[in-house]
DNA sequence: TTCGATTTGTTCGTATGTATT
DNA sequence: TAATACATACGAACAAATCGA
């Protein structure tokens, strides 16, 4: 017998040590939607029966995924699949500061909600046959503080995850748009990556943000990423880079 | 007696759990000197002795600062300090890409190295009162790739600090200058913070770069700080916006 | 308001596995 | 091979937070 498996299926001979098995059986649970954002889990000795390992090893587990913020634990009610709250970011992904470095956290302004088919760039980056006439639903909208509009925002959207997205929803979406995205469709964004560019605002850009064209701005291009690395949003933000700038930290401690 | 007190000092009794107390005191001697960057510390069993703790506790103060990179822990051997490797970032404080998405990992080039005192925005960022005459070091470089220069470097050090730091242990640095810091000036960077503006090239960036002037560059401001939030370098790189980018990635999993 | 049941947080002791020297 | 050191795993106890009776 060179391994020996309990009826959960984690092996105790295999390769990786049982709480990190653990730590993707539950992922796997995430990604197939048994517990949804803001759900409660079983407690941690309802799992160790159910995987048949010590309510030690599952919280290992349970606080590697805590760790990345994918699940939330709270002492005396229980853990929870982590949600993005509507009032503020469960990341700071939003980076945008104003030159006396103060964090802008702008509201939205929907300016259209169209449906139609990626382009073969936007296939790509979202994981499809650049030539599938993928259908896509666009966003198109503008960020403004206090009046002012700080930046252009455009978003594409995967369809078949985002079908019972409604234009209604995304206005009354509050600071978070990725906590609209969980309520109305189940989508879950644990991860992004954005890739930072300057460049010089067009014509149309110079109108929207009212700068001149020519004058230098920064374009943000995000993917976001939900379990299991699958890419569920393409982002571009514009926003003047004379008024504003982006900020990251890095480190711990 | 309202509390107890162990001989190491950690407080039972206090708001703060055992563990933590024993990662803030770690961190303190880190702080001190007592362990430089690559040394090992005692065993978990010493550590445990000499705090008044059992191993389960020493070994959950440990695991916060690994997670944090600031100790590294290795199954045979023992934990140390983490060191920033002369071959490879620690963290991929490199962001810089080109159009392509590959990650340009630069040489340097050392211009200059002088000694100067700080100006009134230099000493704010580096924590000290903006007309105390702060002695610093200057460093003006250029990064280069492939016989390309892809940027300029310029870097302000407070002389307190680096007053062991010559301009051929920075010739001599290999990928990783922070690796220098630490063996040369026993500076350890743990957090970075950088603040990314683009603008259009000047005149002077326009022909160490080699690029037509008013071209949108991407400037990049870095505070590199050590144990306990000191403040221990500012830099500031200009990079070719129309080849490169600036890349992130948030989250986990 | 108080009390008790539930759930996670912290701490300890112990045993065994695995990498290093 | 033997000793050392960290990694994994289990069991147990009590503390602290929560919630409902």
């Amino acid at each position: 017998m060179p391994q020996k498996n309990t009826p959960a299926g984690l092996d105790v001979s295999g390769p990786d040590p049982l709480y990190k098995q653990v730590e993707q059986r539950i992922l796997q649970c995430l990604a197939d939607g048994e517990w949804k954002p803001g759900e409660q889990l079983p407690t941690e000795s309802q799992l160790a029966e159910r995987f048949g390992v010590a309510v030690f090893t599952i919280r290992a587990g349970i606080g590697e995924l805590a760790a990345s913020n994918i699940l939330v634990r709270k002492q005396g009610k229980g853990t929870f699949v982590a949600r993005h709250s509507r009032l503020r970011q469960r990341y700071q992904f939003s980076h945008i500061h104003d030159a006396a470095g103060r964090q802008i956290l702008p509201g939205r302004e929907l300016l259209s909600f169209t449906k139609g088919t990626a382009t073969a760039a936007e296939a790509a980056r979202l994981g499809f046959p650049p030539d599938a006439r993928t259908p896509v639903i666009r966003l198109a909208m503008i960020s403004v503080d206090e009046g002012k509009t700080v930046a252009t925002l455009d978003i594409v959207l995967p369809a078949r995850l985002f079908g019972s997205l409604t234009a209604a929803a995304v206005r009354n979406a509050q600071e978070n748009l990725y906590a609209a995205y969980q309520d109305e469709c189940g989508v879950n964004v644990i991860r992004v990556e954005e890739h930072i560019h300057a460049a010089l605002a067009s014509a149309a850009e110079a109108k929207t943000l009212k700068i001149r064209t020519g004058s230098p701005v920064l374009r943000v291009e995000r993917m976001a990423y939900t379990y299991r690395g699958l890419p569920v949003e393409f982002r571009t933000r514009v926003f003047d880079a004379t008024q504003y700038h982006y900020r990251t930290v890095e480190g711990g401690i």
